[in-house]
DNA sequence: TAGATTGTTAATCGATTAACAATC
DNA sequence: TAGATTGTTAATCGATTAACAATC
């Protein structure tokens, strides 16, 4: 077991493996190998005992990870053992659709609180949550102990959403928008912006010619 | 000008230029080096040098890029100067919410179906599409020369639906599930899971042991 | 010209994979 | 015991960054 600090990289595989075993309990599977992981996760078993073993010896030579054990084990290096409260900005039907994700609650994470800009869209109810104006937010976040921030604002509000969100005191922020966010180093910065995702698959396409636009 | 293939990291930083020049076009802004562009998104501006010069050379000297022109040029290799015609299956919240995005037209992406599996989604209005059945989505994905599908059903369906778009013969899906989908080798697909992106970044959060539930 | 900035090579850094002794 | 599979070291591979000649 090592103390170095742990890339990236390896955190974010870390939720994969998660969800993975979450499903193989349910289907009462007691054990799982580095190889099978691998196989199911596209990814070199090699790759998955490094990783597990930045955190601490999880698995038994010749017979593989102990799922619950392991589920426990990753559920805590994630701190995902911790009720960790939510706060999101941005009622339109992105933010709608992410408060209606059940997923979270399973693992500890809730939305506790949403907020908007909008003057029609305060009061409005999303999944039992009032939307509440911005001018409450820091308080509102304070109150409720929020520790993660996301953001469902256009690219134009996002900078001056997140520097509300970093002065309220959140540790972390999930920004849906299409802008590089600039935040001081303590806050941690997620970008899950699809619309990278999808121009960068169309680079993958084959080359049709194909209804060339004047432009 | 090399022709190495090139690899993904760069192909996802592309999008990024992209958005950024668009923003600075609409600045009025002719010329930027990579120094600024780095600064502006958080990039080694060496970097960005080399991810243009894989593709020609798109800067001058003393001078830097001009804009327009780099415009042109990203959205050339992105080939997003085509029509690139988009597939949706799952008309949940996040598919109403992903149908409702105008950021793909000006790059001449569009989302020209919407398809679901549930009675009661079919004929509802999205987005002024007619939401369709999954019995008719191979035809309707050849007829309209459907290019990438995106998906955002439950993880239990998520392959089923991919393999619906394989056979269909879309060449790359985003994919909105949690879950890997496995897919042709010919077939891209990209992950845009969220839960994954929060969860990971519950790790950077700082060890506060309070509240911790029975479990 | 002097200052700025590219394109590119070389150096560095980091991440993935292979291999294998240890051991269940 | 024999077969399986871990944890870990060493080898490989790839990506980022520094440095600088070329040149606008």
């Amino acid at each position: 077991m090592k103390t170095l600090k742990i890339s990236e990289a390896v955190v974010r595989r870390l939720p994969v493996y998660l969800r993975h075993l979450i499903e193989l309990k349910q289907r009462e599977v007691l054990t799982v190998s580095s190889q099978d992981l691998g196989q199911k996760l596209d990814l070199n078993p090699a790759q998955i005992r490094k990783d597990l073993a930045y955190f601490g010896d999880f698995g038994r030579k010749g017979i593989g990870y102990d799922v619950s054990y392991l589920i426990q084990q990753i559920r805590h290096i994630l701190k995902l053992d911790q009720i960790i409260n939510v706060g999101l900005v941005g009622a339109g039907k992105l933010g709608h659709a992410l408060c209606n994700y059940t997923v979270y609650l399973k693992d500890n994470m809730k939305i506790v609180a949403v907020f908007d800009a909008m003057e029609s869209k305060i009061g409005t109810d999303i999944n039992n949550l009032k939307v509440q104006p911005m001018s409450e937010m820091i308080t509102t976040v304070r109150n409720q102990h929020i520790r993660i921030g996301i953001i469902t604002v256009p690219a134009a509000e996002a900078q001056y959403v997140a520097e509300q969100f970093v002065e309220a005191g959140v540790e972390a922020i999930l920004n849906f928008a299409p802008v590089i966010l600039k935040v001081p180093s303590h806050v941690r910065v997620h970008t899950a912006d699809f619309t990278t995702d999808l121009f960068s698959l169309a680079y993958y396409l084959t080359d049709q010619g194909k209804e060339v636009p004047v432009q």
